[in-house]
DNA sequence: TATGAATGAGATTTCATTCAT
DNA sequence: TATGAATGAAATCTCATTCAT
C-alpha cells in the first residue's frame, strides 16, 4: 500500500544509491554510517530503511547497478559483428565514460565491492554473475578465432580474462592516481590486444596499427 | 617472563600477522574482530597490543610485508639485464609463488588492502610507494625501447601499466576463482607481453612466439 | 518517536545529569561506569550518548551546573547594597541549600570535580571561569572598604580569598562528616566575619595587629 | 627473606611515592597509569609490586605521608603552650614549607587524595584519622577560652572548623592560581583570627554580636 | 511513508596485576 | 628482588536497526 507512485518510489531509491555511492567512494564502505548517508540525505534513518533492508543491501544494490552497467558495455560489444572492432568501441565508450564525474567514484565503491565480495555471500552472488558474463566474451573470442581473426593456439578463455584484467587493473590503478594517463593506457592496451588479432590475419607485415582518437 | 630476545620477538609478531592474515582473507577486515585473531591466536588482547598499536596498524604492518615481497619481485625482474627475459622470470616467480598455500589468502588480503587504501592515509602511504616503484619498471622498459627491443612510438609508462594491471587483474580473478588455470593466464598475458616486444626486433616474420614452460 | 520538544530534551538532559550526579556522589566519577549510570537511568548507553558527547561531557555538564548555581549565589549577594548585609543572606541562603538532600550529594561531586579541574581542560575552564568571578567579590568589599566599612590597610583581595575559603572548607568537611553542626559553622564564621567589618567601625586604628613576617 | 636491608628497603619505597605524587600532580591519579610511574621509575611494573600492594597502596601511602606531616604540624602548634601564638607558629611554618618545589606537588595531590576518599574505603580511614586530630585542636581551643583568651559564648569546635578551612581553602586556591599572594591571604587570614583572640581581650562582654537564625 | 529517539549488541582498547625466568 | 611479557576483566563508545508517533 504506497501512497507514492512506483515512479517516484524508484526515484528516491535512486536518489539514496547515488548519495551512498558518494558517501562510500570518499569514506569507504565500512567508514561509512548510515548516519552519514542519512545526513547527505537530508532525511532520517527509518525513511532509508523503507527502501533498503539495511547497509548491506544498499552496497548490494550499486553492485547490482554496476553489473547493470557492465553487462550493457559487453553486449555493446559482443553486438558488433566483429570482436576486433567491438574492442575499439568498448575503448572509446570507456573515455566517454570518464568524462562523468560520478564515474570516478563509482570506480572507488567497485574496489570496495570486490573487497566486500569476499566475505558477503550477498555481493559474491552478484559478482560472480559478473563472472559469468565472461564467457559470453570467451565465446565471442572463440568465434573470432575460428574465423581465423586470432591465432589458432591461443587460449581465448585465457584471453578473455586477460581483457577482463586491463579493465580491472586500470580502475585499481585510477581510484590511486586520479590525473593517470587514460588515453595513454587505452592506447597502449589496444595496441597489445590488436597485436594478437593482427597476428593471425595477415601477420608478416602487420601494416597500419589502428590507434585510438 | 623477562625480556625475550628480538628474534623471538620477531617471530612473534610474524605469528600475528601470519594469524591476522589468515583471518581477513576468510572474513574480510572488518568482518574480523581483535578478538577472533586473539581466538586463533590462543592469547589474550593484551598480547597483541604488545607488538601492534592497534587494528589498523597490523593492517598497515600485512600491507608492508606485501610491499616489501612485491619490492623483491620486481627487484629480481630488473636484475635480468634483459627486461623481456626478465618478465619471463617474473612470470615463473609467480607459478612457483602459487604452490605456497598462503599465498592464496594474501591474495585475498591484498584486495582489502586496496579498499582500505582509499581511506586509510596510512595504507595509502604504503601503496604509493608501491606506485613510485612501477617508475623503475618504466626506467627498464625505457631502456629496451632504446635498446631497439620495444617498438620508438610506444609509450613505456603505459606500458608499464599495463603490465602491471596484468598482475593485479590476476590477482582479482584467481581470488574469486581459486581454481583459474594459472598457466594459461600467464601464457597469454607473456604471448601478449612478446607481441610487443617481438613487434621492434624483426616483426615481419613473428615466427616461433615463445610459450612459457 | 518522532521528535520531541525541546522542553522535553532539557527534562532528559537533567534526569541525566541527576542520576550521574547521585552515581558519582556515591561511587566517585571514576568509580562509576557508563554502565552504572545507565542502569540507575533504566535506559541504554546509547541514549545517554544522544544527549552528552561522552562522559567527560557529563562531569562539564554537571561542574557548569554548580557554576551557575554558584554565579547565582554571588550575584544575590552582591545585590544587597551592603556587603556585610549581604553575607549574611549568603549564610542564610546556604543554610536553606542543606535542606535539599540532593545538594549533599552535588557538594561529594564538587570535589571529584575540584580534583577533574587538576588534569582535564575542559573542567578547568569552567573552575578558571569561577576564579574570575570572586574579582567582583574583592571589587564589592573594596567599595566597602572606601565606605569605610573594612579596615583601611586591609588586603580586599586576600579577604574575598578568606570567605571563599570558608566556603570551601564546608564543603570539604561537610562531604566527610555529613551530620556536623552546619548553624555553628556559620555563626562562627560569620563572627569572625564581622569582626573585621565591626574592626573598621569601633577601632579606626586598628591597634598593634600582628603581621606575618 | 629480603636479600636488601631495611634501610635501603625504605629508601626504595620513599623513592616511588616520590615520583608517584609527581605523576599524580600531573596528570591526575586516574590519569596517571602504573606504566607512567614505572617509566619515570625507570623501573619495571614487578619492581613496583614488590613495595605496594597495588596502585590504591600507593595512594594510600602517600595520604598517610600527608597525615603524618599534617600530625607533626598541628603537634608544633599545641606543643607552643599559647594557641595564639601557636598559630603564628603554624603559618610561618606554612610559609616555608612553600618553598619547597615538591610541596606544590603534594598541595594538588592532596586534593586528589580528598576526591578519593569519598570512594575508596582505605584512604577515607586515613583522612578520618586527620578528622579526629582536630579535636585536639578544639580542646587547645577550649583551654584557651578557660583562659580567657576566646570569648566564652565562642563555639571552640566549629572554631577549630573555620581555621581548618582556611588552611583547605587556601590550598584549593593555590592549586588553581600556584601564583597567588600567600603571605597576602595569611596575614588575612591572621588577621581574622586574632580578631577573636583579641575580642577576648578587650570586648569581654562580646558586644552584641549579630548572630545566625 | 516519514521521523528520529532509543536500543543494545558488540567492537576496540586500556591497564592493574601476575608470574615464569 | 627484579624483569617485562602476558593476562583478561572491564570500560567507553559506536552504530545498524527498530518502532511509537
Amino acid at each position: 500500500m504506497p501512497k507514492i507512485s512506483e515512479e517516484k518510489r524508484q526515484a528516491r531509491r535512486l536518489q539514496i544509491l547515488d548519495v551512498a555511492t558518494r558517501c562510500f567512494a570518499r569514506q569507504g564502505f565500512h567508514g561509512t554510517s548510515m548516519e552519514d548517508i542519512v545526513r547527505e540525505l537530508k532525511s532520517s534513518p527509518g525513511a532509508v530503511y523503507c527502501y533498503f533492508r539495511g547497509k548491506n543491501d544498499i552496497v548490494a544494490a550499486i553492485a547490482e547497478q554496476r553489473h547493470h552497467r557492465e553487462s550493457a558495455l559487453l553486449a555493446e560489444l559482443l553486438a558488433s559483428g566483429d570482436v576486433s572492432e567491438g574492442l575499439q568501441h568498448l575503448a572509446r565508450a570507456f573515455l566517454e565514460m570518464l568524462q562523468d564525474p560520478k564515474e570516478k567514484e563509482r570506480r572507488k565503491v567497485t574496489i570496495q565491492i570486490w573487497a566486500e565480495s569476499l566475505r558477503d555471500k550477498r555481493i559474491r552472488k552478484i559478482i560472480e554473475r559478473g563472472i559469468r558474463q565472461r564467457d559470453m566474451l570467451t565465446t565471442s573470442l572463440c568465434r573470432a578465432q575460428r574465423a581465423g581473426q586470432l591465432p589458432e593456439n591461443l587460449d581465448t578463455d585465457a584471453l578473455s580474462r586477460v581483457l577482463l584484467a586491463l579493465l580491472q587493473g586500470f580502475i585499481l590503478q585510477q581510484a590511486w592516481e586520479p590525473e593517470l594517463d587514460t588515453k595513454g593506457y587505452l592506447t597502449t592496451a589496444m595496441h597489445l590486444i590488436n597485436s594478437v588479432f593482427r597476428d593471425a590475419e595477415t601477420n608478416p607485415v602487420g601494416c597500419e596499427r589502428k590507434q585510438l582518437a
